[in-house]
DNA sequence: GCCAACGTTGGC
DNA sequence: GCCAACGTTGGC
């Protein structure tokens, strides 16, 4: 079992637009290491679900569906992609200023590089968000 | 709207 | 293969 964070734009794609689809395809990802990232999903795998830009924090919790297979929104053929379905939605969101203020999640890859969209999360810094959003 | 981080492109 | 220019992401 493996744990990630994948960000999205809730203008684009919110969460509450996945739980309105039931299951999605993560698509659009044009970066070789988030890339790399969705090739080590593996279904049943957990992620977070965060807002950028609008919110700028975690909301949800899914489940990897599908495993990485072409990006259908890809004419090249060089781009995967996965398909994620929603789990359970935060009881409170948990908000970037948050995370940052917290030392237990200084070292999240997503904090360190704040532009890749897809970044693994230790079972420690997943837990840690989920227990976060129950206070 | 600004700016830092960083990936990509293209000239050499 | 290097590096400057440029575009994009994402936080503030």
């Amino acid at each position: 079992m493996n744990y990630w964070l994948m960000k999205s734009e809730p203008d684009v794609f919110s969460y509450d637009d996945l739980v309105a689809k039931g299951k999605a395809e993560w698509d659009g990802v044009r970066n070789h290491a988030a890339q790399g990232h969705m090739r080590a999903m593996r279904k049943g795998d957990l992620a977070i679900f965060y807002h950028s830009n609008i919110g700028v924090e975690a909301v949800g919790i899914m489940t990897i569906a599908e495993e990485a297979a072409p990006d259908s929104t890809d004419e090249t053929g060089k781009w995967i992609a996965v398909h994620v379905a929603p789990k359970e939605k935060l009881a409170k969101p948990v908000t970037l200023k948050t995370i940052k203020a917290d030392p237990a999640l200084a070292d999240m890859v997503m904090i360190r590089q704040s532009r890749l969209s897809v970044s693994p999360l230790t079972k420690a810094q997943f837990d840690h968000i989920v227990s976060l959003s129950r206070q």
